[in-house]
RNA sequence: GGGCUUGUGGCUUAGCUUGGACAUAGCGCCGGGCUUCUAACCCGGAUGUCGGGGGUUCAAAUCCCCCCAAGCCCGCCA
C-alpha cells in the first residue's frame, strides 16, 4: 500500500550504504524524477571531486544494485534521478482500484481531537467555521490514517458573553420572530443586552451576580443558564450538519466543577514550586518566559477559564493517548501556558493547532458588535448560485435532483475555499473566492470525478488490465500513488490544506488526461488499461475528496 | 513596549520543517480549442528585486542577524 515510502526508504538505505554520507539529501523529484538526490554536491566538497563526476560514478555503481531493480537511474548534471518502472505503476493501481484507497494501517493509539468550541452567545460566522473544517478534516485524516478518535466540542457555558444573554433574556423583549434559528435569536439579545451596558454600567454588576451565583450552582440560575447555551447549541449543530461537521461529543465546562476535578487540579498546582499564593492562586512562569502571571484562583476563591480549562485537559490526557485542540490564533498564549502548566504537572501536554483570523474587507469581525457574516447566510447564498448553475448547465433534471447536486456543490465551495489556504495564513472573507465553481475550488474536483463515474458507467464491464504506456497515463498513475502519503503527511504536520492541494494537483492531472488520452473510443487493451486507470482515479478523487468532507457526487 | 504569526506577478496562493535543476497554481489579461468519454474543462502567451538590507554557503524563497509593514496576544474575561 505505502509503495512509495517503501521505495524511498530502500534508495536512503542503499544511498546511505554506497555514499557513506548520512543524510543522502533525497527529495521529492519534480517533473524531473520520482525521487531525486544532490547528494553529490555534498560528496563534491569531500572529495574534492566534480559534482557531475561523482554523479555519474554514483549511478554506475547504483545501477547495478539489486535492490533497485525497475527504478531508472539517471545522472543529469550533478543530480541523481530515481524513475519508478513499470512495477511500481502496476502496483500502484492495483491498490488504488481497491475501496478504501489511501487508508494506512489500524492503530490502537487513542487520538481526542477538540474543534470550534466557539462560545455560544450567537451564530457560528465565517471565522468560527475555519476552525470546524480545519478540525474536521483533521479528524477525518485521522481516521483515514487508521487512529481511534473521538472529536468533541468544549462548551464554555460559564463565560461572561453568556451571563449577558441570559441577563437579556431576563429582562429584554426575548420574543422569538417567526422562523427565527435559535443561534440567531440569542445573538439578537446578546447584542441588545451589550448596547444595554454601553448605555448603563449598572448592569455589569447584575451581570456579575449571575456568574457568581452558576458558580455557586443556583439551581434556577444555572438552569437558566444550560438552557440558553442548549438553544445555541442545537442552532450550531445544524450549522455544522449543513458543512457535514460532526462532534462525537459535547463536554460541558461547568461539569468540571460540580464533578470536583477542578478543585482537584488547583490542589495539585498549589504545590508546584511555581505557584504562588496571594490574594490569587497564580503560577510564576517567567523562568519559561511567560512574562505575566497566570492566574488560576480569584481572591474570591472563584475559578477562572485557565482551572477549568486545565481540569478538562487532565481529563482528557487520563483517557486518550494524543490530545490535540485547534484553536484561533488568539489563544496562542493561553494555549502556551497551558501546555507548560500541563508539563509541570507531569500531565500529557496537547498539541494545538492554531489558525489565523478570519476578517472582513471593513475590519476585524464582533458577535457582540452584530459585525459578522453568519455560515448560515453563506450557505444560503452559495446554495443559490449552486442551484442557479446546475439548472443552467443540467436542465433536464428535475428539481430535487437539482437541489441535492447544489447542496453538495455549495459544501464543497465552503469547505474547500476554507480548506486550501494553510492555517497561519490570517484572511480576509471574500464572496467572490468563497462563490467560485472553477478551477482551485471544490466543485472543480468533484466535476473530474464526475467525468470519471460518467466514463465508467458509460463503459459497462471490463477486464482490468494494470499496465500502462503513455506520458499522460503515467503521469495520473504516479499522481494516484501519493495519496497514502498526502495523508501520513497531513497527520505529522496537522496540516489539512496540504490534502486540498493535492487532491487539486490529481484533478489537474486526470483532466489532462482526459483531454489527451481518449477511453471510450480506444479498443482492446489500450481501452482496458485506460478504463482501469480511470477507476483508480475515480477511486482516489473519491477518497481524498471524502477526507475533505466534500461528496463525491456522480453526477453534476 | 514585549511576544507569536504572516509578507511570493495587478489580486489570491503552494513551496520554507530536510538549502540545490527554468519559483507552484488559480483569478484577471492576450490568443486558441465543443458534429469527439460532462467546456464547472483543456492548450499556448505576457506578467516575479520571493517585503527591504546584511550574513553563511559552491548554491538561499528556504538557514542566521537587523529593519519595515500587516494580523493576533500581553485581564482576579472566556
Amino acid at each position: 500500500m505505502l509503495m512509495l515510502l517503501e521505495k524511498r526508504t530502500i534508495l536512503e538505505h542503499v544511498l546511505r550504504e554506497s555514499t557513506g554520507m548520512h543524510d543522502v539529501l533525497l527529495a521529492e523529484g519534480g517533473e524531473h524524477a520520482d525521487l531525486a538526490t544532490t547528494v553529490a554536491f555534498a560528496l563534491a566538497k569531500l572529495n574534492k571531486q566534480a559534482p557531475a563526476r561523482i554523479a555519474q560514478d554514483l549511478v554506475a555503481e547504483l545501477s547495478k544494485h539489486p535492490e533497485l531493480a525497475g527504478i531508472t537511474i539517471e545522472a543529469k548534471g550533478p543530480y541523481i534521478n530515481f524513475i519508478f518502472g513499470r512495477e511500481y505503476v502496476s502496483e500502484t493501481l492495483k491498490a488504488a482500484v481497491q475501496p478504501g484507497y489511501g487508508s494506512l494501517e489500524k492503530k490502537t493509539t487513542r487520538v481526542v481531537l477538540e474543534h470550534t468550541s466557539a462560545n455560544p452567545n450567537g451564530p457560528l460566522h465565517v471565522g468560527h467555521i475555519r476552525n470546524s473544517i480545519i478540525g474536521d478534516t483533521l479528524a477525518r485524516a485521522f481516521r483515514k490514517a487508521g487512529y481511534r478518535l473521538e472529536v468533541q466540542y468544549y462548551v464554555n457555558d460559564m463565560g461572561r458573553q453568556i451571563a449577558i444573554v441570559v441577563w437579556g433574556f431576563i429582562h429584554l423583549d426575548n420574543t422569538q420572530a417567526v422562523g427565527e434559528k435559535e443561534d440567531a435569536h440569542i445573538a439578537r439579545i446578546y447584542i441588545a443586552a451589550n448596547r444595554e451596558i454601553e448605555k448603563d454600567p449598572e448592569i455589569t454588576q447584575q451581570v456579575n451576580e449571575l456568574m457568581q451565583l452558576v458558580e455557586k450552582g443556583d439551581t434556577p440560575t444555572v438552569k437558566k443558564f444550560r438552557n440558553e447555551v442548549s438553544r445555541c447549541l442545537e442552532g450550531f449543530e445544524v450549522t455544522m450538519k449543513n458543512l457535514n461537521v460532526a462532534h462525537d461529543r459535547f463536554v460541558w465546562e461547568s461539569d468540571f466543577i460540580r464533578n470536583g476535578y477542578t478543585e482537584r487540579i488547583i490542589n495539585r498546582i498549589r504545590k508546584l514550586p511555581q505557584a504562588r499564593q496571594e490574594e490569587t492562586l497564580a503560577l510564576d512562569l517567567s523562568e519559561f518566559g511567560f512574562e505575566n502571571k497566570y492566574v488560576i484562583r480569584r481572591s474570591d476563591g472563584t475559578s477562572v477559564y485557565a482551572a477549568r480549562d486545565l481540569a478538562f485537559h487532565a481529563w482528557k490526557g487520563a483517557n486518550f493517548d494524543r490530545v490535540i485542540d485547534v484553536l484561533g490564533a488568539d489563544h496562542k498564549l493561553i494555549g502556551a501556558q497551558l501546555q507548560c502548566t500541563m508539563k509541570l504537572l507531569g500531565e500529557k501536554v496537547p498539541e494545538i493547532v492554531h489558525f489565523e483570523f478570519v476578517s472582513l474587507p471593513e475590519g476585524s469581525m464582533s458577535t457582540r458588535a452584530g459585525k459578522f457574516i453568519s455560515a448560515d447566510d453563506l450557505i444560503t447564498e452559495i446554495n443559490k448560485r449552486a442551484y442557479d448553475e446546475v439548472t443552467a448547465r443540467r436542465p433536464e433534471l428535475d428539481e430535487p435532483a437539482r437541489r441535492a447536486i447544489a447542496r453538495s456543490v455549495g459544501l464543497a465551495a465552503v469547505r474547500y475555499d476554507i480548506v486550501k489556504v494553510s492555517p497561519e495564513k490570517s484572511t480576509v472573507f471574500n464572496w467572490k473566492e468563497a462563490l467560485d465553481f472553477e478551477r482551485q475550488s471544490g466543485p472543480y474536483i468533484q466535476y473530474s470525478h464526475a467525468r470519471a463515474c460518467s466514463i465508467l458507467e458509460k463503459a459497462g464491464p471490463f477486464e482490468e488490465c494494470y499496465e500502462l504506456e503513455t506520458p499522460t497515463e503515467i503521469a495520473l498513475a504516479k499522481q494516484i500513488a501519493k495519496l497514502p502519503m498526502v495523508i501520513e503527511r497531513v497527520i505529522a504536520e496537522l496540516h489539512p490544506h496540504i490534502l486540498a492541494t493535492y487532491s487539486r494537483e490529481l484533478a489537474d492531472t486526470f483532466n489532462s488526461f482526459y483531454h489527451f488520452d481518449p477511453v471510450l473510443k480506444s479498443e482492446g487493451k489500450v481501452r482496458n488499461r485506460r478504463l482501469t486507470l480511470v477507476k483508480a482515479a475515480q477511486n482516489t478523487l473519491k477518497e481524498s475528496l471524502e477526507t475533505l468532507g466534500i461528496d463525491a457526487i456522480r453526477t453534476m
